[in-house]
DNA sequence: TGCACGATAATCT
DNA sequence: GATTATCGTGCAA
């Protein structure tokens, strides 16, 4: 049904900005114990170098070390006493920076994810970053993992079948420093999108 | 459809 | 002790 190759990392942009853009209409994969699940990315926003909303803007500690690994790494970060977050590291070593993985429309798995997040619809399965982390089983284990070598998680080239994709872009979800700041990125039309729909346009 | 609000714990000051 | 890159519920229209 659907046939995944994994992106190299000469593949990626070595900039988080530009990183954010590239991710939208690519695969996320996780191979995990019960199955694959698997979709495809519709939502981002990039935390760059310099930027005070970032995680990174203060420098690396043990919490968000992850962000400092060469692009193409998982930084998983526990939020809100509740839920995971997923990103994954846009500059070169030592540089700290990440894309935040916002929204996914489900691919394969669809009957996994819907295991870990009752009652919620195929459009909103996976429309938000914790809920995307829940419903991949993504958690704290999975912080540090190199998206780019032969793991459980994993990037992936679009699926021959899909559509490239009409990309918009808007201020960020959620943040209150550098809150002009365009940095978030989105499919334009595509239901799983989270966020109002002013912000979709 | 669109807000307001509380839950909840790791992290940092 | 303050802050937080969120979510689900509840209530109003």
């Amino acid at each position: 049904m659907h046939r995944f190759r994994r992106l190299r990392r000469s593949e990626l942009p070595v900039d988080t900005q530009e990183l954010a853009r590239f991710l939208i209409g690519k695969a996320l994969v996780h191979d995990s114990p019960r199955g694959r699940m698997s979709g495809r990315i519709v939502e981002t926003e990039a935390y760059v170098p310099g930027d005070a909303a970032a995680h990174s803007f203060r420098g690396a500690t043990p919490r968000n070390r992850s962000l400092f690994l060469t692009h193409g790494h998982a930084y998983v970060y526990f939020i809100y006493g509740a839920w995971f977050c997923l990103n994954v590291s846009g500059e070169a070593e030592g540089v700290g920076g990440g894309v935040l993985l916002r929204a996914l429309e489900p691919a394969e798995g669809v009957e996994l994810m819907q295991r870990r997040r009752p009652g919620a619809t195929l459009h909103k399965l996976a429309c938000g970053p914790g809920r995307l982390a829940t419903a991949l089983g993504i958690t704290k284990r999975h912080d540090g993992l190199d998206l780019c070598a032969s793991g459980p998680l994993w990037l992936g080239a679009p699926d021959p079948h899909w559509a490239k994709p009409s990309i918009g872009r808007s201020v960020r979800i959620g943040v209150t420093k550098e809150a002009h700041r365009p940095l978030r990125f989105f499919e334009r039309g595509n239901p799983c999108v989270s966020g109002s729909r002013r912000l979709n346009s």
